[in-house]
DNA sequence: AGTCCACCGGAAAACATGGCAA
DNA sequence: TTGCCATGTTTTCCGGTGGACT
């Protein structure tokens, strides 16, 4: 069964006029070389090694805009450690947790554990309860844990530091074992928020990840697309084309890659023999359009609703107000014969909207006339949406 | 100078759902 | 089974806001 597959893959992708290997520009792969982060490399691995001499190293703080390798060099890292402590003789493990996909304080510390070797159920313990199981394991493992904890400044924003203040002390209950932790965060300012002593002790060491400029971005897709693409698929003028799109969005790499591999399937759909510039801007425009068709078309009814009323009004009037909204909604669903959500939580959806950059909501203070949100719509994604609410008749 | 609008947005709590342990 | 727990959504309550208007 599973070779009629394998098989088809295979053929397809030696079809292929573009691709050699498609794998390399998937966002999770990791290369072997990471290109402009040699530095931090070597930082954070002299930090650690100390472990082969049985020292605890000091836990780290490393932040950096998305997309700067602070994931990749982090795991890069620890993996290389990890896979070297057997020969340096030291019990050492690793846990990686992204604390905006894990995002409860139950599922973050169920997940170190788990990543320990632990059994932990998917909910039904206390917290405290699975806290105690972990430092137990701990205890009886009798090793070094080196626990990642990525995307921390969403973590702690959602649910405090408490989580992060008993980490942090972990080591003080623990007397056959120990844990170090190495934070990562895009918002540099995240830890003014911290509390004091989190903030000493994460902070011991801290590292910057700059972002990567046009030329950097270059190198690393030029390396990639050598791998991915087959030879004379796609010319070095392209590559900094999209290099030079992605370094003007904040030098994302993962961004910049997106975009030469969605050009390529666009190539390859249409038949190409050769990615081109005009690919490229598709694949730009493909992905925004993707993007937003996804993120509606998954949202709940009510939220549905609110979004399909203030396309209606930001047709007729330019923009919407809360409140029209409010009125606009309530009247539909009740046609609809459902019970409408409160105002407050229709704010809220309004709120959560603009996150998603769907809409625009503004606070806006109209003296006499209150404070209100003032709701705009982008024009070039209205189409869009109303093709993703198409459901709702 | 003071009023007052029309909401904002934090906090707490209710409610629903799903799961563990004993 | 009973009781406790996590989680996500929504409601209830309510103090707060700041500039146009009187």
């Amino acid at each position: 069964m599973s070779e009629i597959i394998d098989d088809l893959i295979k053929r397809t992708g030696a079809a292929s006029k573009i691709f050699m290997d498609r794998e390399v520009l998937q966002p999770d792969y990791v290369p072997d070389t990471l290109p402009h982060r040699e530095n931090e490399i070597k930082r954070l691995a002299e930090h650690l090694i100390v472990v082969a001499r049985g020292v605890r190293p000091s836990n780290v703080l490393i932040y950096g805009l998305t997309g700067t390798g602070k994931t990749a060099v982090a795991r890069y890292v620890v993996r290389k450690i990890v896979e070297k402590s057997a020969s340096l003789g030291t019990k050492l493990k690793d846990a990686y947790v992204n604390t905006r996909k894990v995002d409860t304080t139950y599922r973050v510390i169920a997940e170190i554990a788990r990543q320990l070797g632990l059994m932990v159920p998917y909910t039904g313990l206390a917290v405290s309860e699975v806290y105690r199981r972990y430092v137990n394991a701990l205890e009886n493992w009798g090793g070094l844990h080196v626990v990642i904890l990525d995307e921390i400044d969403y973590y702690v924003r959602r649910e405090g530091d408490d989580l992060l203040y008993k980490l942090v002390r972990i080591n003080e209950e623990l007397s056959n074992s120990k844990v170090v932790l190495i934070g990562i965060t895009n918002d540099i300012n995240f830890v003014e928020n911290l509390d004091p002593r989190v903030r000493s002790s994460l902070g011991e060491v801290e590292m910057v990840f700059p972002p990567y400029n046009a030329e950097q971005l270059y190198t690393i897709l030029k390396q990639r697309a050598e791998k991915a693409f087959v030879p004379g698929a796609i010319s070095d003028g392209v590559i900094s084309f999209c290099a030079a799109i992605a370094a003007r969005e904040h030098g994302d790499a993962r961004r910049a890659l997106d975009l030469l591999r969605v050009a390529g399937e666009i190539a390859e759909r249409e038949g190409a023999a050769e990615v081109t510039v005009e690919h490229v801007r598709k694949a730009s425009v493909e992905i925004e359009e993707g993007r937003v068709y996804q993120t509606v078309s998954f949202l709940p009814l009510h939220q549905k609703l609110v979004l399909k009323e203030i396309l209606e009004i930001v047709k007729k009037k330019g923009s919407a107000t809360t409140g029209e909204v409010y009125l606009a909604y309530v009247n539909r669903v009740r046609d609809l014969g459902y019970e409408p959500l409160t105002q407050r939580r229709v704010s809220e959806i309004i709120s959560q909207l603009d996150m998603m950059g769907l809409v625009l909501a503004e606070v806006v203070n109209r003296g006499r006339h209150g404070v209100t949100k003032v709701i705009k719509v982008k024009p070039d994604i209205i189409k869009n949406i109303e093709e993703a609410l198409k459901d709702l008749g």
